[in-house]
DNA sequence: GTTTGTCAACTGGTAAGACCATAAACATAG
DNA sequence: CTATGTTTATGGTCTTACCAGTTGACAAAC
């Protein structure tokens, strides 16, 4: 005889499943207060507590922030929640930080190449001046706006690829590397030598970039990953 | 002035990362029973809502496993639970599939160079027995069996890659890409010919990798990733 | 009129207790 | 020994309750 199992789903369950259809049909948007949790628990006709449940899930992915007393709002998919609480368990192997670092390579020399082609020119001039902050906290010997400024101008190359998921797939590599590797990325930049030397590295990619030439992105890319790697490898011995 | 807004933790996010710490310093166990939701309430001083908003979001996360009546047992990281309910979210945008496919393309790719270089005995007798199987599938025309084989064959790639982050990376973008396009692996190989051909690649790739070749693997990687692009596109129109 | 302080209503955070369905261990009858 | 029924522990859910923080309105002081 041939049945299915019967699948048992749970109200938490149900409840994510609602928002996330929700969600994907623009039905709530960014920024929206959702209703209070009692008032959920009536619409649903569950108790507050598989409410909670369910809220504290989508709290942990990053779809939506609590505030005591305040409310729950929906926000722009958002992993650091996520990616805070599980890094450890990611990253706990020796060599971790090397083996994001091949994947981070891998994820923006594609993205830098997709960038070439079509960064529009907000996303060009937006560069331009993440470049000019950053020779600016430089000269100011301001590590910590550098390393900012560092992690933004990659940000805006995989944000300009037009790849939606390999966008959130960079985003989530670069955060795990920014755990793993916790501070060093400041410490690389209090060099001035090293930082005088990736910015201009940022400078060969962001003029490649902006005359339209992939091939030449990529390979600036994969110099400016490869230097870094160097670079992690004399600051973890 | 320059402050630091006071961070008020939850009680289950701290229980979750006093879990994670036990895991990832191996004080509890994959397999392993946890103690009864009561029990852990009493242990941590905490209520039971609070412990199983905890579990929720492990068991989300696929950190556990819980069954009704049995108990929470732990469970090897298994992503499959977070992927089925937040895939909606990810490959909602059109054209999701193509880009996951580039995605692939990138770490498959990758990963069989690296496999190429360091896969050991057993893992090359267990792809050479996967292979053998597909082609048995082909013969008697069990299309599911096809694409179960087609699906271990490229997951025992990356597992032999020996980049423990990659091939966490790699599991998750196969399993978009699974729900993305789902069924449309089984009908791809339900056409004979496709299926043949596929399988014949992956013998290529297969005997690359057993010649301890990454360039000619990765070639073959890429010729097959560039004939299921076609595949895909044909199907999705 | 503007600022400050107070208060009440609302909301999330947590706790405690109860009941049901299930699963697993145990006991019993064959 | 096996098959069946029973007990017990466990997770799933609900209800109620209280605390703590936020918010906004309103009154008082300047």
């Amino acid at each position: 005889m041939e049945v299915k199992p019967i699948v048992k789903k749970r109200v938490y369950q149900e409840i994510i499943n609602q928002f996330v259809e929700m969600l994907r049909e623009d039905r709530i948007k960014v920024g929206e207060k959702l209703p209070a949790e009692r008032a959920l628990a009536d619409m649903f006709q569950v108790s507050r507590p598989s409410v909670r449940e369910a809220l504290r899930v989508m709290e942990t992915i990053g779809l939506i922030e609590t505030r005591a007393g305040g409310g729950a709002f929906v926000t722009d998919l958002n992993l650091a929640p996520f990616i805070n609480t599980f890094a450890p368990l990611i990253t706990r192997r020796e060599g971790s930080e090397l083996e994001l670092l091949d994947l981070r390579e891998l994820l923006e020399v594609k993205a830098v190449g997709l960038t070439a082609e079509s960064a529009g020119p907000e996303a060009i001039l937006s560069m331009e001046e993440i470049i000019q902050r950053m020779y600016q906290a430089i000269e100011i010997k301001d590590a910590d706006e550098g390393a900012r400024c560092d992690i933004e101008f990659h940000r805006m190359i995989f944000e300009s690829s037009g790849n939606y998921v390999l966008m959130q797939t960079a985003h989530y590599v670069n955060s795990l590397m920014e755990i793993s590797i916790k501070g060093n990325r400041a410490i690389l930049l209090r060099d001035e030598h090293n930082a005088v030397k990736l910015c201009s590295e940022h400078q060969a990619i962001f003029e490649a970039i902006r005359q339209k030439d992939p091939v030449l992105a990529r390979k600036h890319m994969t110099e400016h990953i490869e230097r870094v790697r160097i670079l992690y490898q004399e600051t973890l011995q």
